[in-house]
RNA sequence: GGGUCGUUAACUCAGAGGUAGAGUGCUUCCUUGACGCGGAAGAAGCCACAAGUUCGAAUCUUGUACGACCCA
């Protein structure tokens, strides 16, 4: 084994062994419990980057724990064919070739895009592998697939025949680029310098006038109304007049609605329905006349007169121009306001009124509401349950047809004949009506997120009622970015209910975003993107994984740092270290019974810290507090297992007068590090695996070993808590080496002096552990010092007092200042204890044992004071 | 305007009602037979501010300031 450990050469090769194995295929063992998660489908034509790196090392992680639980285990992944997304960069590259969709019409444009799709589509499937992601390829889905869309299908036609699905005129958001409607969360919204300009509208056969002020004074041209507050008594006499809409002349009415804000301009506001989503609703409400005026390019269009075929912008310059020249603008303000942007082009979304297809909202919310409130489904951390029920509480009818070609195509047909309208799951071959064969489909595809809605049971089968369906659903949790709550979580839970009378998953985990060093988001227009692909070929996935998840509180931003990746490569090879180490002692080892009195105390104590941690790290990811767990095994790893237990151990390797020592410690090395090694292998798969392989007594792969379990029955406190004293006694003493200078040759004596018969005995039994660590070449152990030596130094600790002989080395002078310090921190201590020792309160209410504890920490600071005074004056008496 | 999160060592972040933690960086020292991608020791924090609850608050409550994000 190299003594630096290379990815590179471990990675693949397991990830192939693993995939032939089919150790990421369920146990299918239905008499233990399932355990199920649908992966979030990436983009078809996507590429990994660290938002999904992130989510998936979450999944993969619980998976891989719940499945060496022993659970029957199912990640199932797929990818999403992204409509717009995908539409727009297979456009592009036709762009690049000179030619447009049109060129090619619907159906050859379709072959592109499926071509694109067949090129592209296994890339991220294929970058996801590199992750270690131990999804079951075998029922990879693409919500394109047959039996996605027979699940579109069946749920679309569901919805249409219960008067869930209409089709309406109604104001959507128009992205004049990407030239279809988008939904309301599609939109973006940004604020940006504009203007407010105050109009002059004159009053019908008046000199009078009202004064509105609009930031979008072009789509005066389609003004039907103008609204004021009911309460608001400037205005109350002219509601129910008429104005003459300047430059138009039209006459519209003054009418009267709460939704007007008196504050803002004049509090008088123009009405354009066809343009302004709540103009629009105003329209309703009054039953305004709706006038669109413009075109699906964002270009004015014949109902705008004179200004028909100008932009939008030039056409808002002009009508500025010609309300000026006619007299009409009274004052322009600087403004900021918020505009909407195309969440896929950024272009500014136009609000038209269009005739599309809708998903009724209220009655599929209110299900999908209580189901959260009442904890049927979780959400965690628990804070994001309010952004889901807020959103819910609110929500609109959802704007469901795209003018797209590539999508699922919408399954309603048109009679050419008689006008009847046909929503079938089969296509029709004839009327129903008038049998007319005459039938033309829907020329629309459906949003993207109708068919991802679906996803937790259209990738199961449904509607069928298959085996997967029964056995892995409802699905255990959903793993995903806060950014989707609204766009899929809320849309799955709604969808499932409605069409599987159950949640679609019980637990939802919602992580933060991955941000840049400098706290920003990561964005192509900054370039400041971080390619996982690069992380993983310098430094292995197993350190990407574990470098985004440790140390992170669920649900908080986490901030990318090489730094912070640098030192993860290095634990990797902290623990490929300590296994070399471990191996290269194990190669004359065959396992023999041990029996527990033949134990070292450093062996009881690591053996009962890792029952410890093993029940710790259980329930952390229990908890979905995977950050903590990865925490807690690095520590376990690096601090008690290497730093002191392999050190504690080399000597009764090495002794070659005791050789039952050598075996004993085999045996427990290679117990610890086994478990070890499972218990990472959730977070670095393929590190641990390697290790695995090379372990004595393994098995076909770590996948399908058991969970560690705490056993209660091997956690020593005695152990524990004698070794918490050694270590002590070893940290001062090397303590005393570091601030003297004593170079490693240097032999030093050491007199310890303990009090207690207890403490004398562990160090006499122990002695060997302090001369091994610290160096140490004489160890004298007596109860007191009737003299303590004046040419030494000195650690006082609370259960012994250590003292090093130094004649000639020692700075009397130096050592002084020591001690003193020391007896200010002691002085401060004693202060604190005591203030509360002092207070009836504490002494009355604080728990007992609280108050026992500070008592004793009292006490014992008095003695180490005391001690500390003595040595100083010993120190000082000339 | 409403909401959420954050404010802890120089930096990046954990933690959490009862003596402030890690990694990096910094200062010493160490070619000890796993690892210098290592080891040992050390310096370094009124836990943003204010009021409250409590015997006790960095931790709970309320408010303020600053920052980030979401919704309108």
């Amino acid at each position: 084994m190299a003594s630096v450990y290379d990815p590179g050469q471990v990675e693949g090769k397991w990830y192939d062994y693993w995939k032939q194995g089919n150790f990421f295929v369920p146990s299918g063992d239905l008499s233990q419990p399932h355990f199920s998660i649908v992966m979030p489908p990436p983009n078809v034509t996507g590429q990994l980057h660290l938002g999904h790196a992130l989510d998936n090392t979450i999944q993969d992680i619980l998976t891989r724990w719940r499945r060496m639980q022993g659970y029957n285990t199912l990640w199932l992944p797929g990818t999403d064919h992204a409509g717009i997304a995908t539409q727009a960069r297979v456009e592009e590259s036709l762009a690049a070739e000179g030619i447009s969709k049109y060129d090619l019409g619907r159906e050859g444009f379709l072959e592109r895009v499926w071509e694109w799709k067949r090129l592209y589509g296994d890339r991220i499937t294929q970058q996801l592998s590199l992750l270690g992601s131990s999804c079951d390829w075998s029922r990879e889905r693409f919500t394109m697939d047959e039996g996605c869309s027979r699940a579109v299908r069946e749920v679309f036609v569901r919805l249409y025949e219960k008067g869930l699905i209409y089709r309406g005129d109604y104001i959507i958001n128009w992205c004049p680029r990407c030239l279809t409607a988008i939904s309301d969360i599609e939109v973006e919204h940004a604020d940006s310098d504009g203007h407010l300009w105050h109009i002059k509208y004159p009053l019908q056969d008046s000199d009078q006038f009202v004064i509105v002020a609009t930031t979008r004074p072009e789509t005066m041209l389609g003004d039907t109304g103008v609204a004021v507050h009911p309460e608001d008594e400037r205005y109350r006499p002219l509601v129910g007049q008429q104005v003459v809409l300047p430059l138009v002349g039209r006459i519209i009415p003054i009418f009267a609605d709460p939704y007007v804000d008196r504050e803002f301009g004049t509090g008088a506001v123009k009405v354009t329905p066809a343009h302004d989503p709540n103009d629009f609703e105003m329209g309703l409400r009054h039953d305004l006349e709706l006038v669109n005026v413009m075109s699906p390019d964002a270009h004015m269009n014949e109902n705008a007169g004179p200004y028909a075929g100008l932009d939008r912008y030039e056409a808002r310059r002009q009508v500025v121009k010609d309300l000026e020249a006619g007299g009409y603008l009274l004052q322009v303000e600087d403004h900021q306001h918020a505009l909407g942007h195309c969440q896929r082009c950024d272009t500014i979304v136009e609000p038209m009124v269009s005739l599309q297809w809708f998903v009724k909202m209220k009655p599929l919310a209110q299900p999908a509401i209580e189901k959260v409130v009442n904890g049927e489904i979780q959400f965690i951390p628990e804070r994001f349950t309010r952004v889901y029920t807020n959103w819910m509480e609110n929500i609109r009818d959802w704007c469901i047809s795209r003018q797209l070609w590539w999508g699922h195509r919408i399954p309603v047909w048109y009679c050419q004949e008689c006008g009847e309208i046909i929503c079938s799951r089969q296509d029709p071959v004839a009327c129903p009506s008038c049998a007319s064969s005459q039938l033309v489909q829907d020329e629309d595809v459906l949003d993207t997120w109708f068919s991802s809605a679906l996803w937790p049971f259209s990738t199961l089968g449904w509607p069928d009622d298959s085996d997967d369906m029964r056995h892995f659903y409802p699905t255990s949790v959903l793993v995903t970015g806060r950014d989707i709550i609204f766009f899929w979580v809320a849309r799955m839970i709604f969808s499932g209910i409605e069409h599987t009378g159950q949640v679609p998953f019980r637990q939802v985990n919602i992580h933060g975003l991955i941000l840049d060093a400098l706290g920003r988001k990561m964005s192509k227009s900054l370039g400041n993107g971080v390619d996982p692909l690069e992380v993983i070929e310098k430094y292995g996935a197993d350190t990407l994984r574990f470098s985004m998840i440790t140390g992170v509180t669920p649900g908080n931003d986490i901030r990318f740092q090489w730094d912070k990746v640098e030192n993860t490569r290095n634990f990797a090879n902290k623990i490929w270290n300590a296994a070399r180490f471990v191996l290269m002692n194990l190669e004359d080892y065959s396992p023999v019974e041990v029996g527990r009195d033949e134990l070292s105390l450093a062996d009881r104590w690591i053996y009962g810290r890792l029952q410890l941690k093993i029940a710790e790290i259980t329930s952390l990811l229990a908890d979905y507090e995977l950050g903590e767990a990865a925490r807690r095994i690095y520590d376990f790893i690096w601090d008690e297992f290497c730093d002191w237990y392999i050190e504690l151990a080399k000597p009764r390797l090495f002794s070659p007068s005791q050789p039952r020592d050598r075996v004993v410690v085999q045996t427990v090395l290679h117990a610890v590090l086994m478990e070890i090694v499972k218990l990472l292998h959730p977070f670095m798969p393929f590190i641990t695996e390697e290790i695995y392989q090379n372990l004595p007594g393994h098995g076909p792969t770590i996948m399908l070993e058991a969970w560690p379990q705490a056993d209660p029955d091997r956690i020593d406190t005695d152990a524990i808590e004698q070794m918490q004293l050694l270590m002590a006694a070893i940290r001062a003493i090397r303590n005393i080496r570091a601030d003297f200078n004593l170079s490693h040759g240097t032999a030093i004596k050491v007199i310890v002096a303990a009090p207690e018969s207890g403490v004398a005995d562990l160090f006499r039994a122990n002695g060997g552990y302090v001369q091994d660590l610290a160096r140490v070449g004489e160890l004298a152990i007596v109860d007191r010092l009737e003299e303590a030596p004046r040419q030494a130094v000195s650690a006082l600790l609370p259960f012994a007092e250590f003292y090093v002989p130094l004649e000639g080395i020692i700075d009397i002078h130096k050592e002084v200042g020591r001690l003193e310090k020391e007896l200010r921190n002691i002085d401060q201590e004693i202060a604190k204890t005591e203030a509360k020792l002092n207070n009836p309160g504490f002494l009355a209410k604080a728990p007992p044992e609280v108050v026992e504890k500070e008592r004793a920490r009292a006490e014992e600071a008095g003695q180490r004071r005391e001690g500390l005074l003595q040595r100083v004056q010993i120190l000082t008496a000339e």
